[in-house]
DNA sequence: GCCGTTTTCGGCCCGACTGTTTTCAGTCG
């Protein structure tokens, strides 16, 4: 059982714990759902070489989950979570995803009306038998509706950051097996969209039907579909179906590229091969019988006149007009980014200290990283005000001198909260102390978008601020984005001075593709930062370069592609050269 | 259920906002 699936599990309980008013510790199963899931190693390896002790000795989990967990981790299941389904017959998980519903809602809706699931809640508010409750009104009914709709959108869809880690294993996995020659993630994965649909895997062996036998037997495997000489169909434990599909050597590429996509981008270059009176398949590229290409991509492209072209951008955004005219841009490079700028820590609603922080950047191969704690204004963080701040300062000043040796640089910043008119909750005396600061809007989402526009504008404008994060506020599956003119904003970040961020969180990604390269097109730098609330977030650095590539962004789009001395001196050119701006030029 | 440099018991994030009320319950971050 993966960290992942206990992590639900946990999580479940938390989510029925809630229900039933049990609050601390619905909040203790949270926790702990949160500390399995951003583990670096197995809870079942520590279970196996440490037993119940060695689970007992990560944070959060005490005797009560060890149990837990050890039962979870030996028979497959849990007597408990099976009780409280028992007691609750409610699909407490289904329910709390529609916006605006939480425990005590589902508590009423069962007591009330006997709703049970989503299916339920959506049926009773089109009847408009929910404002009869205490409480509920017509606009609650609308609500509810329109957030059900929503979701059922992006219903059946994965967030890329939680199926990349358990495909790239599978793939791993299938590398080992004889006679094999090449293994694949295909699909969306790789052209990393922010949401996956299922898994696709492309490969080539010499014994095709020794990978297919492997594939269906790998411990995920939970239901297969189909299974033949060359291709197998699976649905996975996380409840995402995997698709393997074995070819021979010659035919690798071009079942790589038909695989990979877009649809349209297919397509496409099938149209330009049936104009020079070919034929392009996932089998190759064929002149009447005669195979053309089809061992590599980079074959397939060239004889169709046509430049090599990363996955990212394959998408019918003008890269084919650019692959034809040898302009496709030279993307970011995974890994090339220097330092995290959204890092936050205990001092307010991050699970470390600065200097765990710190220690998690220097083992991913980080130079420096920005202390971004939240301002007081967020008093659900327990944000920072002007003294502490300062008290922060000192701590940082300290560790920078025990960082020096290791040449780790400690930036002092904050994500300073953007009030309700545009003005930062936190007097300039303090923001000039700090080496960068991060602005950002947490509250009043449902303004309109003139006011949330002007609104933002306000906080760009202010002399001090350096980077925008969240430009969208958006949580991919669960919140839309509040409404913002990113255009403007883009122009006044680019007029004031102001870097973007491109947050890599797995469910945040604010910024989309479309937004990344229109920021770029009018010269606006991005940073890429993970909003790391714990040392494990430092991993997600990459979805955000993914982000960037799909932007069509190069290394030079991203500040913090250069060192950390680089990125000072740039962050304040871009601040003069801005200030400089001759009036009438703003938006 | 977890945790401990005032505690092995008694705390545990709490204020703003929304939609509903006409003083407040529930959600959110």
């Amino acid at each position: 059982m993966t960290n992942t699936e206990i992590a639900k599990i946990l999580e479940e309980i938390s989510e029925y714990l809630d229900v039933s008013n049990d609050g601390f510790r619905s909040r203790a199963y949270g926790r702990a759902a949160a500390t399995i899931a951003s583990l670096d190693r197995e809870a079942t390896d520590i279970y196996r070489e440490e037993g119940q002790k060695g689970l007992e000795s990560i944070p959060s989990i005490g005797s009560g989950i060890a149990e837990k967990i050890e039962e979870l981790v030996t028979t497959g299941s849990l007597h408990y979570l099976d009780e409280l389904k028992t007691k609750l017959p409610v699909n407490v998980q289904e329910l709390t995803a529609i916006e605006g519903v939480g425990p005590k809602t589902i508590k009423t809706l069962y007591t009330q009306l006997h709703i049970k699931t989503r299916d339920d809640l959506e049926k009773a508010a089109a009847s408009g038998s929910l404002r009869a409750l205490p409480h509920f009104g017509e606009k609650t009914e609308r609500k509810i509706l329109k957030s059900i709709e929503f979701l059922k959108q992006s219903k059946g869809r994965f967030l890329l950051g939680d199926i990349l880690p358990i495909a790239s294993k599978i793939e791993v996995r299938l590398k080992k097996i004889p006679g094999v020659r090449h293994v694949a993630i295909a699909g969306s994965l790789r052209r990393r969209q922010e949401t996956i649909g299922d898994i696709d895997i492309v490969a080539s062996s010499k014994e095709p039907q020794k990978m297919i036998d492997a594939f269906i037997s790998f411990p995920e495997v939970v239901h297969i579909y189909g299974s033949g000489a060359t291709k197998a169909n699976v649905r996975l434990s996380l409840g995402i179906d995997a698709d393997l599909r074995v070819v021979h050597d010659k035919e690798y590429g071009a079942a790589l590229l038909y695989f990979t996509g877009d649809k349209q981008h297919n397509i496409e270059l099938r149209k330009i091969a049936i104009e020079k009176g070919w034929k392009l398949s996932e089998y190759g590229l064929f002149k009447g019988n005669k195979l053309l290409a089809g061992a590599t991509e980079e074959e397939v492209y060239h004889k169709l006149g046509l430049e090599w072209m990363p996955p990212e951008i394959r998408t019918v955004s003008g890269e084919i007009e650019a692959a034809m005219e040898k302009r496709i841009p030279r993307l970011i490079p995974y890994g090339s980014i220097k330092g995290d700028l959204q890092v936050q820590t205990s001092w307010t609603d991050g699970t470390a200290s600065i200097e765990a922080m710190t220690d998690a950047a220097l083992a991913h191969g980080l130079s420096y990283i920005a202390i971004t704690d939240h301002t007081k204004s967020l008093t659900v963080a327990r944000g920072l005000d002007e003294k502490g701040l300062a008290r922060q300062a000192r701590e940082i000043d300290a560790l920078n001198k025990k960082f020096l040796k290791k040449k780790f640089r400690i930036l002092k910043s904050a994500e300073v909260n953007i009030l309700k008119d545009g003005k930062l909750d936190i007097a300039d005396t303090a923001l000039k102390k700090l080496d960068l600061v991060g602005v950002s809007v947490h509250s009043h989402f449902g303004m309109s978008e003139e006011e949330m526009t002007a609104r933002i504008i306000t906080a760009l404008k202010h002399p001090l601020v350096n980077i925008l994060f969240h430009p969208t506020g958006r949580l991919i599956k669960k919140r839309e984005p509040y409404k913002v003119d990113i255009l403007k904003v883009i122009k006044a970040a680019k007029h004031y001075g102001v870097a973007l961020e491109v947050n890599a969180y797995p469910d945040r990604l604010d910024l989309k593709d479309t937004h990344i390269r229109l920021a770029i097109e009018h010269g606006v730098k991005l940073v890429v930062d993970t909003d790391a609330h714990a040392p494990e977030h430092g991993k997600f650095l990459d979805l955000g370069v993914a982000q960037v590539r799909r932007g069509w962004g190069s290394k030079t789009d991203v500040l913090n592609t250069q060192s950390v001395s680089d990125l000072l001196k740039e962050i304040k050119r871009i601040k003069n050269s801005a200030r400089r701006m001759p009036t009438g030029t703003e938006c």
